[in-house]
RNA sequence: GGUCUAGUAGCUCAGUUGGAUAGAGCAACAGCCUUCUAAGCUGUGGGUCACAGGUUCGAAUCCUGUCUAGAUCACCA
């Protein structure tokens, strides 16, 4: 992002030079402080001379008025500059804003990095869902995150690897798989033209219900409700079934293959809607041994302990965690071995740098630990692996829970979202003119538009409430409204080039301009700053609300400034080229966010 | 109880390295379609930045404590 910055970095190395020069001290660039001038004052940079005031021992006003002379006498760029209290102003001239514009519109790429000197390989794990119910949305937002970082981190040249981690095995496959047995009558997802996730996730449900009758029914006979739950019949056979499971049981193996595929099938579906997708992806059948090795090899260099019983520890008491297991008593691995395992398998596989792990902030005490186990095998990349820890997705009424009934499913949620923009359409008589094919294109866009732009606004790391019914909307701070922005450019332009006007190629420096048209030049030129700060903040956050700001901006500047001038041709050169590129800037950052953008709408 | 995260307008959320008078949208109210797309624009009202201290030229932002909410602390994953 350097690239960019120079105007910064121009500015603080003058004021270094002007404070060595008018005080005779050479200073600590850290306190050189260049941020951009508040809207409401005048200028575009802003010097902030407080920390100054030791070194000039003199006056804000009259410190900050001195360094204005110096710099504006030693740099052309800067046109004027005002003094208000301890801030010095600077104000750059027209021709640099032009001819940072141009350059803009030169750089197809403008705000990516394309050819970074030594790329780093980053895994990006994400979406990670259990395959006996269909995805809801709190994977919703796994997804969504995982992807757009993953943009977002190849957008600043770095190499990003989308990794799926499918938990398909486990007792609570069992439990549909028993279900199925039992209540299923050889039902197919073609049977019953349902997709496989689905289906699956209502024996699953079914599995709960029963299962629940019979704790009660236990507990009436006079049992606790604790044993209740652990003698239930239908327990106790899903529990015979993983065992059968793990000793490879023909019968078992093949009901577990069938039913798993019904559900990728489905999953691969969702993901095809959301417009997300893997580089690789991984079962947790494969990789659920991995690490029990590295455990044992642990215990030899005394960095765990093996007690009595034969289990394996690892003591973080003085980190001020507890002990956390690692293997059990018969030696079996538990959860977190294997993330041993794919840890190092992964830095191995693809010669990694670094390593993100989309999970929810339920497990950030597992990743915490996983981090200090990884320290303490002396694995040098144990500090680049970065758990981004996202909050949760809640419900007006609360959380979401599955057994209640609450969750809000994925595939129904994108199928609502397309159908509001449909009769959003309809009602506004917007799409009249197109046909069946191409209305449902745009439809989906718009739905899928405010859903995701929804969801990747909020900072990743706080808790959300997403209200299905009044959350949404397609007016405001919204997909659609960027979206909307987006297609009135791209008709705009339609519509000149219709009239034979012609988009130059470059603008002339020397051309008049307003404070309006400077203000969204301006707002350009901090877009590859933005992109720099999500990629080191992990956060899409940054990114939408950029985009956003951007819109909203060039919005207001439509309603007040005609573009298709007929009268003063070199205005509406410069506007309709400023309109284009805020266009590419708007459909680039919505792409990192894994948003289309129409072309009408 | 220990640890972690959050608390900003009625609601949903922004707020950059500590910087100037705290920012949007929704909802409410008042306007603007014979003009490049009104999914838009303009205006009004709405704030003890949870609370109390501290650090300093300056704190929504950093530190300490309190309160509130959530998560987590299994031979589950």
């Amino acid at each position: 992002a350097k690239q960019y910055m120079n105007i910064e970095l121009q500015l603080k190395n003058k004021v270094l030079e002007a404070l060595q020069q008018m005080y005779g001290q050479v200073v600590d660039p850290e306190n050189i402080q260049i941020q951009k001038t508040r809207k409401d004052f005048e200028g575009d940079y802003t010097l902030v001379v407080f920390p100054l005031l030791r070194i000039s021992k003199k006056p804000p006003e009259q410190t900050a008025t001195e360094i204005g002379d110096y710099l504006k006498k030693n740099i052309e760029d800067i046109s004027e500059f005002n003094v208000i209290k301890g801030f010095l102003n600077l104000t750059l001239n027209t021709c640099f804003w032009i001819s940072f514009l141009n350059s803009v519109g030169r750089n197809k790429n403008y705000g990516f990095i394309t050819n970074k000197e030594n790329p780093n390989t980053v895994l990006i794990e994400y979406s990670s869902p259990n395959t006996n119910k269909p995805l809801h949305l709190g994977h919703i937002r796994n997804n969504l995150l995982g992807y757009s970082i993953a943009k977002i981190i190849a957008s600043q040249g770095d190499n990003a690897i989308k990794v799926n981690l499918v938990n398909d095995r486990g007792i609570h496959i069992c439990k549909s798989m028993l279900a199925w047995q039992k209540w299923g009558n050889n039902i197919t997802p073609e049977k019953a033209n349902k997709k496989g996730d689905h289906l699956v996730g209502d024996f699953y449900v079914k599995f709960d219900q029963e299962y629940k009758k019979q704790i009660e029914e236990l507990v009436k006979s006079g049992l606790s409700e604790d044993d209740a739950k652990k003698n239930a019949p239908l327990i106790l056979e899903a529990q015979e079934m993983l065992r059968k499971w793990e000793a490879k049981d023909e019968a078992t193996i093949s009901l577990w293959k069938e039913m798993n595929s019904w559900v990728l099938k489905g999953f691969d579906v969702t993901y095809k809607n959301l417009g997300i997708d893997f580089d690789r992806v991984y079962f947790e059948s494969e990789t659920y041994k991995l690490g029990k090795e590295i455990v044992i090899k642990g215990i030899e260099k005394g960095v765990f302990i093996k007690r009595d019983d034969g289990s394996v520890w690892v003591d973080l008491t003085e980190e001020g965690l507890d002990q956390k297991l690692l293997l059990r008593s018969d030696g079996t691995s538990v959860y977190i071995t294997q993330d041993i395992g794919t840890a190092h398998q992964r830095f191995a596989d693809f010669n990694a740098h670094e390593l993100i792990y989309v999970v929810g902030n339920e497990q950030n005490y597992h990743f915490q630990v996983l981090k200090l186990i990884m320290h303490k095998l002396g694995y040098s990349f144990a500090e680049y692996l970065f758990h981004l820890s996202y909050g949760m997705v809640e419900l007006p009424e609360g959380k979401m829970k599955s057994r209640e009934g609450t969750v809000v499913d994925a595939d129904d949620l994108m199928d609502e979202m397309i159908s509001t923009a449909e009769e959003m359409s309809k009602e506004l008589g917007k799409l009249d003119e197109y046909g069946e094919v191409e209305k449902s294109q745009i439809n989906k866009t718009i739905g899928l538009g405010a859903l995701k732009y929804f969801i990747l606004k909020v900072d990743p790391k706080k808790n959300m409430t997403f209200d299905p019914k009044e959350s949404i909307d397609f007016n405001g701070n919204t997909g659609p409204f960027i979206q909307y922005t987006y297609a009135r450019i791209a008709s705009l332009i339609k519509k000149a080039q219709a009239r034979n006007k012609i988009i130059p190629n470059e603008i002339n420096t020397d051309v008049a301009t307003t404070n309006k048209e400077l203000q969204l030049i301006k707002q350009i030129h901090t877009y590859p700053t933005i992109l720099f700060d999500a990629a080191e903040t992990l956060s899409p956050a940054v990114v939408a609300n950029f985009v956003y700001d951007l819109a909203k901006d060039y919005n207001q500047f439509y309603h007040d400034h005609p573009i298709l001038n007929e009268e003063n041709e070199q205005v509406s050169a410069l506007r309709l080229y400023l309109s284009q590129q805020i266009a590419s800037i708007i459909k680039s950052g919505m792409s990192l966010l894994g948003i289309d953008v129409p072309e009408r709408m």
